[in-house]
DNA sequence: GAATTCATCCTT
DNA sequence: AGGATGAATTCA
């Protein structure tokens, strides 16, 4: 009999998106599992593959079929559960099975290609110019050719069978292990030892003396040396002598740098209470339901939380949590560290592939119970789970950017589904989509209207900064915004000022005739950063020296126009000279780490006020913060996206959520440029119901989500035409295939109408039923697909886009 | 006629 | 995708 097995290869394109048949070794029969990584051999080269089943019997035909060159796992790395998923992803996103698979684990699982050039004759007999480089070895990797310029060298060796190229397959991530030292179990034999001993020896009598009390231990030599005030040459002449061994272990890095307190339940509101019991409810009744937790800033929905996450543990189950990888600050997981101990994973971007790793294979292994992460944390490796949770619901990180373009909250539905447990989806401000699916009694509304600890909430007040210019004030603060700075200055309490822009300027201008610094590869004006006097380009890194004179006409009259972060920074400096200021953005968080220090500085009262973008919106929680000011509230609001609105609302909720949310009542001051806009006016009671009932309403008038699902279909090519072109094609090909329910706009030019020196144009469907959508979509691909790759095109579909 | 570029085909 | 194979094109 034989076995086989079906391997889904590590090749991302279409024709070979299909589980492929090995032959399994005789050796590896007993052991090869469903979902265990292999190496495989594949056209002319190695590379890894999945086992996606296991069968006895193949269709084909023996001469073609392989053997499995390497299985890479004595423990399955994916569930049954996993592969399901991957299938069911590839289908609801379209996107290749391996993509959907990989997104599962953790980087270091991934594979690493390397090409390797073999020596197969006489170092002597190379034509000079390469014997240099095998001198010491036979062994020389492909990419030191081509750093050398000497890929025709390699050719012609190549061609005279002076080496052979093989390309192989390496693991990215190890395994850390420290070395341990184990003491022999048999006490005897250890007496043994201690006769052989010289009497003169006294230190490595006196060590196995200890060790005949510690018979069996596996130990840090550290310890041992510390303990029986011995020394490594001490130590080694035991091991020489039978006493003990060194063995390897395996440890986890540790990525939670300092220890944290325990803590223990905080009572409960009502209203948390009555949220708390229905989940449980649920939780017992192996439902599946989907609970949406609507509760205003400082609410307590993170207790809600940790006590549904306590109950699950005790019924033996497992939690996953997601928050937005920006809120994942080290204040939110400490909260769920100390609550759950050692039992807490987590899984974000700031780790380190080993790292990530490590976290990874505590949960794998069952070491933890509870993970906590971003995104892709919803495919923790847990059996049991008991619930499910998205923190920050609405979060706009929650969806894939890229293959798989998948959302965090649809895969949590999917596994609840799978493991019969609830899934919560809290937030402040819910997404349309969800809380229209809440009123619908798709999900369950569970509502925290009074914050935990019954503080009121914070006073908005909205700057209209018209008046401001025509009172004079020419400032980027309004005369409102300097008395409450300076009076939080006077009362020693902290500040936090929002400004959703990095840099310094946000375009860069010509006086005299009007041009804009461009990106040379994207169609992006560039933002200048004081700092070392560039011109970046956010999108593709791009960067220039700010040139002294205009590039198109030679003037030196060039302006910064904008404000970004590092201009505001400077202008409190002059405003309030003795105030200290703290900066956060993505510049000076780059590090690891350093978001968690600027935190710390801040949380210590080493800083009075805090000025940051996006990422200060989140999870901050501070007694000391009485006063939140929103610089300019209009920039979200005029990004070319239907969610614009909604963005800002939830902005402005969300940041002025920091403001007093222990004893000393909180301010906030918006400033903004339209006043009279409901997002900004609706904002100001912090009450989420007009609003919603508002924005649907223009949902609907616009045909927009959660009225109408979209798809967007990207098409980039280097030349403008081509790109219009054949968008234009792939519209035609659509509107001729889909009924009349789909409504096709565009094509358009994308919001970005170059990026990496790519034209992209794009086109836009909208439906409420079309349950043909997918198969059609799949159709164009692969009637097209060859005709593209020819020429260059390349089209992406993003099923329920973020931004359009 | 050899060298180089291009197109097509295939991977178990 | 990435590599091999074979045809088309270039060049001396």
């Amino acid at each position: 009999m034989i076995t086989v097995a079906q391997v889904i290869v590590d090749v991302a394109a279409y024709p070979v998106d299909r589980p492929f048949d090995y032959l399994v070794p005789a050796e590896m029969t007993q052991i090869i599992e469903i979902g265990s990584r292999v190496k495989v051999p594949f056209g002319p080269r190695n590379v890894l593959g999945f086992v996606v089943a296991i069968a006895n019997e193949t269709d084909v035909p023996v001469e073609k079929i392989k053997p499995v060159t390497q299985l890479l796992d004595i423990e399955p790395v994916l569930t049954h559960e996993m592969l399901e998923l991957a299938k069911w992803l590839k289908n609801e996103t379209i996107c290749y099975e391996i993509d959907a698979l990989q997104v599962m684990l953790p980087s270091a699982l991934r594979a690493k290609y390397e090409k390797i050039v073999n020596l197969q004759t006489e170092v002597e007999r190379l034509p000079e110019s390469l014997q240099e480089l095998f001198k010491t070895t036979q062994h020389v990797n492909v990419n030191v050719f081509e750093k050398n310029n000497m890929l025709n060298e390699l050719k012609q060796a190549l061609k005279n069978k002076h080496v052979t190229i093989e390309n192989i397959v390496k693991q990215k991530g190890k395994v850390k292990e420290v070395r341990k030292v184990q003491i022999i179990e048999n006490v005897q034999k250890l007496t043994e030892i201690h006769q052989q001993i010289s009497n003169r020896a006294k230190k490595q009598k006196q060590l196995v003396e200890w060790m005949q009390s510690h018979s069996g231990e596996i130990m840090d030599p550290e310890v041992i040396y510390k303990e029986t005030n011995s020394s490594p040459q001490v130590l080694n002449t035991l091991i020489e002598l039978g006493a003990a061994s060194f063995v390897k272990q395996e440890i986890y890095r540790d990525p939670f740098a300092k220890e944290v307190q325990k803590t223990d339940f905080l009572n409960l509101t009502e209203e948390q209470s009555v949220a708390l019991n229905q989940i449980t409810r649920a939780i017992d009744q192996k439902q599946p339901e989907t609970f949406l937790l609507h509760g205003v800033t400082g609410s307590g929905k993170t207790e809600v939380y940790l006590q549904t996450i306590a109950k699950v543990l005790s019924d033996g189950k497992e939690a996953i949590v997601l928050v937005p990888e920006i809120s994942l600050t080290p204040q939110m997981t400490e909260r769920f560290r100390s609550r759950f101990g050692e039992l807490v994973a987590v899984m974000h971007s700031g780790l380190s592939v080993g790292e990530k790793y490590d976290e990874w294979r505590k949960i794998h292994q069952g070491k933890v119970k509870v993970v906590v992460g971003a995104r892709s944390a919803v495919f923790a490796p847990f059996e049991n789970v008991g619930i499910i949770i998205l923190d920050e619901e609405h979060e706009s990180t929650y969806k894939q950017e890229d293959s798989p373009r998948y959302h965090a909250r649809d895969v949590a539905i999917r596994r609840g589904k799978h493991h019969q447990c609830p899934v919560i989806l809290g937030s402040a401000t819910p997404s349309l989509e969800s809380f229209a699916r809440a009123k619908k009694n798709v999900y369950t509304l569970l509502n925290l209207k009074e914050r935990a600890l019954k503080q009121s909430m914070p006073k908005v007040e909205i700057v209209d900064m018209r008046e401001e210019l025509k009172k004079g004030n020419r400032s980027m603060f309004s005369l409102n915004l300097v008395e409450s700075i300076q009076q939080r200055l006077d009362r020693k309490e902290q500040i936090v000022l929002f400004l959703n822009r990095r840099g310094y300027s946000s375009f860069v201008l010509c006086r005299d005739c009007g041009t804009v610094l461009q990106c040379e590869n994207c169609d992006i004006s560039l933002t200048y950063h004081r700092k070392n006097e560039k011109c970046k380009c956010h999108y593709c890194g791009y960067e220039i020296h700010v040139p002294k004179t205009c590039p198109q006409c030679q003037s030196d009259h060039i302006r910064f126009f904008g404000t970004g972060t590092q201009k505001v920074e400077e202008e409190l400096a002059k405003f309030f000279p003795g105030a200290r200021v703290l900066r956060m953005d993505v510049d000076t968080t780059r590090t690891k780490g350093s978001h968690e220090q600027l935190l710390q500085a801040f949380g210590d009262g080493k800083a009075d006020i805090l000025l940051g973008t996006q990422m200060i919106a989140k999870g901050l929680d501070y007694p000391n913060i009485t006063l939140v000011g929103v610089l300019s509230a209009d920039t979200s609001l005029h990004l070319p996206d239907f969610r614009a609105a909604e963005k800002t609302f939830q902005l402005l909720t969300q940041v002025s959520g920091r403001a007093g949310r222990h004893e000393k009542p909180g301010e906030v001051v918006v400033q903004t440029y339209t006043p009279e806009h409901y997002a900004i006016q609706l904002s100001q009671a912090q009450d989420y119901e007009p609003f919603y009932e508002r924005e649907m309403y223009m949902r609907h008038q616009a045909g927009y989500p959660p009225y109408y699902y979209l798809a967007l279909i990207q098409v980039s090519h280097e030349d403008v035409l081509m790109a219009a072109d054949y968008a234009g094609k792939a519209a035609e090909w659509l509107r001729s295939q889909l009924s009349y329910n789909v409504s096709i706009i565009g094509p358009t030019a994308a919001g970005i109408s170059r990026l990496q020196n790519r034209y992209r144009y794009q086109c836009l469907l909208k439906y409420k039923v079309e349950p043909d959508l997918i198969p059609t979509l799949l159709q164009l691909i692969k009637i097209y697909r060859s005709d593209w790759i020819k020429k260059g095109i390349n089209l992406s579909i993003d099923l329920d886009p973020n931004m359009i």
